[in-house]
RNA sequence: CGCGGGAUGGAGCAGCCCGGUAGCUCGUCAGGCUCAUAACCUGAAGGUCGUCAGUUCAAAUCUGGCUCCCGCAA
């Protein structure tokens, strides 16, 4: 049964949501975004994805900078929604905003809540080494991501998982999962289990630097869960040289030492093979292409 | 006007400052060799050096415009 509902989302990762919602033949009445800012080469502004999207499909879209004054709240209300829909929409909701919706709001949260609230759910699950991810839909409440969950879907993290593999996949995992939620008749929902309850922090630039003193295993999941942004780094020779891939091999050495000809460095223990990388000014490229460009012999040290 | 790097045979790069027959590491194709685990040897094909214009006897190389890509920063 077709819904008016309101949706709220930011990022690539609700373009996904909102496609699928209109793909189920719901009316998307209106659509909240982050106001388009500079950003880029030039710093032009430039709209959100889900604000181009939106537009292209000739859906009304709002960006208030905030929904804290009751003339916000009014016109939102006026929208006399069903639902409203809210994917990584990066602003607060007033309970108002919550209230107001028939139905209430509802929430694609990308982890398995109540594990990893918060901003950066998917790096932060792969960074610290955690063995599944998944989507969780919760019907908001006024903390941050502490609503009952209406459906979760797990998702394994493997030894190649990047934050990018995880992020599109989610993102499509996510999107069913709210169609399937509003499908229900009744949308039933069971609270969050007390314990277990971990928050992600933002990403933090300083953080995207290697540190070789750790273990492979650490470094692989720090380079896999800033994979491809921020994008994990360290410097030979003054070059800045991102790693978006990597596998762990067995090897040792010293720390931040390459071990032979072909981009396997050692890590306080055992070491990682570098298989996809992206030195400054140029493009993203495979180990074998980024050698013949740029040598790194053996006992090269990383800085 | 936020700062900066780049566009050279299929791939990654050098050459550009000090204009004058296009080079390297690979790949591809042909042939040879070999029970050498990124195999080796010989030979070949393949580029109007991003694009437009200018300077010049001569431009990948100098000057200006345009298009596209990327790093930083947000």
């Amino acid at each position: 049964m077709p819904m008016r509902l309101v949706f709220m989302g930011t990022p690539d990762f609700a373009v996904e949501t909102l496609k699928a919602l209109i793909g189920a033949g719901h009316d998307i009445a209106c659509v909240y975004s982050q106001p388009p800012r500079p950003a880029g080469r030039g710093l032009a502004e430039r709209p959100s994805p889900v604000h181009a999207f939106a537009s292209a499909q000739g859906i009304e879209v709002r960006t208030p900078v905030s929904l804290k004054s009751a003339e916000e709240q009014t016109r939102f209300a006026a929208l006399n929604a069903d639902a409203a829909v809210v994917v990584a929409y990066g602003l607060l909701l007033p309970k108002a905003i919550l209230d107001a919706p028939k139905l209430g709001c509802f929430n694609v949260h990308a982890s398995l809540l109540p594990r990893w609230r918060g901003a950066a759910p998917i790096q932060r699950a792969i960074m610290a080494g955690d063995a599944q991810s998944g989507v969780t839909i919760m019907r908001m409440e006024e903390g941050l991501d502490t609503g009952p969950m209406c459906k979760v879907v797990t998702l394994p993290i493997t030894p190649a998982t990047t934050a990018q593999s995880l992020h599109d996949e989610l993102a499509k995992l996510g999107a069913g999962a709210m169609v399937e939620v509003l499908a229900q008749a009744g949308i039933t929902c069971v609270p969050q289990p007390a314990g277990g309850v971990t928050y992600a922090k933002k990403i933090d630039k300083a953080e995207a630097r290697i540190d070789f003193s750790k273990s492979a295993g650490e470094v692989r999941n720090h380079i896999h869960g800033l994979s491809p942004f921020p994008g994990a780094w360290f410097q030979v020779n003054g070059t800045r040289i991102k790693v978006l891939l990597c596998d762990m091999v067995d090897a040792q050495g010293k720390p931040g030492a390459f071990l032979d000809d072909r981009l396997t460095i050692a890590c306080s223990t055992g070491a990682l093979r570098l298989l996809k990388l992206q030195r400054e000014g140029k493009g993203v490229m495979e180990a074998d292409d980024f050698l013949r460009g740029f040598a790194v012999p053996q006992g090269t040290e990383a800085t």
